[in-house]
RNA sequence: GGCGCGUUAUCCAAGAGGCUAGGAGCCGGUCUGCAAAACCGUUAACGUCGGUUCGAAUCCGACACGCGCCUCCA
């Protein structure tokens, strides 16, 4: 059993192997605060939350930092367009940014700094940079001399002649080369500014992850993630800036996740096919957004379309149905300790037995090629058809069933533990679910129990004709009716 | 133009030389006054053409189609 991630740098799933046993140091490029959140920063949210999880889980003790972005031309921008400060902007995406990610169940990182509480050490870094000549002034402004680094675009795999035979690449007068990209920015008259050598200014894009992941991490560090399109030229810069300037290696395993497409179609701003966390968590479950989420390999392209989330959904209520059941029993029959013999078990008991030993080393190793949680969910849902099949022929509840489903439970709390799943008691958040669909009727929940109870007299005398049309009249507002030895219930489709 | 990724059944989606992935659906069954729901069972696949191999979804090559990065992006 021995973790294996997929490093972007080498192109392979590498064995993993951090600079000291035992500690593992990850950074996570957040978000630069000028807007809320969408569904692509949910997903970049929640796939590095399984991975900062499983690290843990797994026994590293890990350092995971995330930072805010907060001083940017766009936040600028928008504090402009709106007549304020960057400081309101940026506050105000931080505190949404931090309301949204809570609502998808991420754990919070071990620190969560803000460039602007960095300045000193970004200021510092740029006056090594140009110390060793990696990097000048110009008019107020500092760039990068990207010829200087000879490793340029080693992490995306390009050289500088092709890029610049795209020819889109801006010429500034003030750099040397067109690739060159700002460390420093002079300030203009009535924006936000920091005192430097090189007079009053902000830093560039690039150089606040270098600073603070060298202020948290050190040097080297193991993992450093972040979205796919950061790999140029957010994380191709960040290599420029610590390595330039610390004459050592920045990052050892460089972990991206894939984007969010719509229609097949990346999701972005520029195209403005994009959803909001808000906008999703009005329709959607949190659990069910962080379900899909997972159900595809975090490297691969996920597309976000109502048939998805919807079948998300349904998964998802087939796992917690099995666990409310379960909970259902357990709370039922006081624990037994006895110890249960397997001799006591059925065939199906044996299997769902076999199911629960296998279950954790399958969760480890599915995990560990990679985080696959796509392969972890499947071995959840194997695990739940045994334990129905199980449920469905155990009349009796004796001391070895009872331990069995006890096992069971625990299971999926533990791998609930890191995937970040089934926080909320399964008969709860189904309740939950139900109550968000029942809000979306035209009929109240009374009228439809009125309705019931006149089917109930219908039935009982035996005029199933009114019975029918009381059933067929409320699922044609979306009410399917349930009926059992125990009487009718409903539930919204 | 440069660099990279993908193509798995009706749909979503793992797997990466020989071992039932999984989910949704279809169909069959249990249950029911009949249904529905739930549960159980079952079905089916590896883009095309070559090559390597005893054996290829899996490795190699070509082709087709789709997508991404090269400008702010998670």
């Amino acid at each position: 059993m021995a973790l294996r991630v997929y490093n972007t740098f080498t192109g392979e799933k590498e064995l993993f192997v951090p600079l000291t046993p035992g500690r593992v140091g990850m950074y996570v490029c957040g978000v630069t605060v000028y807007d809320y959140c969408h569904i692509g920063h949910a997903r970049a949210g929640v796939v590095f939350d399984i991975i900062f999880r499983y690290l843990k889980y797994a026994g590293f003790d890990v350092t995971y930092v995330r930072n805010y972005t907060d001083i940017d031309d766009k936040i600028i921008n928008r504090a402009n367009q709106e007549g304020t400060d960057y400081r309101t902007i940026a506050d105000r995406y931080i505190q949404a940014f931090d309301e949204d990610m809570a609502k998808l169940g991420l754990a919070k990182p071990t620190v969560e700094p803000k460039a602007t509480d960095h300045i000193g050490g970004i200021i510092s870094i740029i006056e090594t940079l140009i110390a060793k000549g990696h990097a000048y002034a110009s008019d107020g402004d500092v760039y990068y001399a990207v010829e200087t680094f000879p490793d340029y675009l080693k992490l995306s795999g390009r050289n500088l002649e092709d890029m610049q035979a795209g020819a889109r690449v801006e010429v500034g007068d003030k750099k040397r080369h067109p690739m060159d990209f700002a460390l420093w920015k002079g300030s203009k008259p009535g924006e936000p500014w920091w005192q430097s050598p090189w007079g009053e200014g902000r830093p560039g894009w690039h150089i606040e992850c270098s600073a603070m992941s060298m202020e948290f991490l050190g040097k080297t560090f193991d993992i450093h993630g972040g979205g796919k399109d950061l790999v140029f030229p957010h994380h191709e810069n960040e290599i420029a800036q610590s390595e330039g300037a610390n004459g050592c290696q920045f990052v050892r395993y460089w972990l991206h996740n894939g984007f969010v497409n719509i229609n097949a179609e990346k999701m972005s701003k520029s195209l403005g096919n994009f959803f909001t966390i808000r906008e999703v968590l009005k329709k959607y479950d949190p659990e069910t957004l962080r379900f899909f989420i997972l159900s595809a390999h975090y490297r691969s392209p996920i597309d976000f379309s109502d048939q998805n989330l919807d079948e998300a959904q349904s998964g998802l209520e087939r796992i917690c149905s099995c666990l409310a059941a379960l909970d259902e029993i357990l709370n039922s029959h006081p624990r037994s300790y006895e110890t249960a013999v397997s001799d006591n078990l059925t065939q199906i008991g044996l299997e769902l037995q076999e199911k629960v030993n296998q279950f954790l080393p399958r969760f480890a190793e599915a995990m560990d090629d990679d985080f696959n949680a796509a392969q972890a969910l499947g071995i959840l849902f194997e695990t739940v058809r045994a334990a129905n099949r199980f449920l469905a022929e155990t009349k009796a509840i004796t001391a070895a069933p009872l331990i069995l489903i006890a096992n069971v439970r625990d299971l999926f709390v533990e791998a609930g533990s890191v995937l970040g799943l089934f926080t909320t008691p399964p008969a709860l958040w189904l309740e939950g679910v139900k109550a968000a669909r029942t809000s979306q009727l035209e009929l109240t929940p009374d009228e439809i129990e009125l309705l019931i109870s006149e089917r109930a007299a219908a039935r009982i005398a035996k005029n199933f004709k009114r019975g029918d049309e009381i059933r067929d009249l409320l699922l044609a507002k979306g009410v399917h009716l349930l009926d059992s030895t125990q009487g009718t219930t409903w539930d919204v489709k």
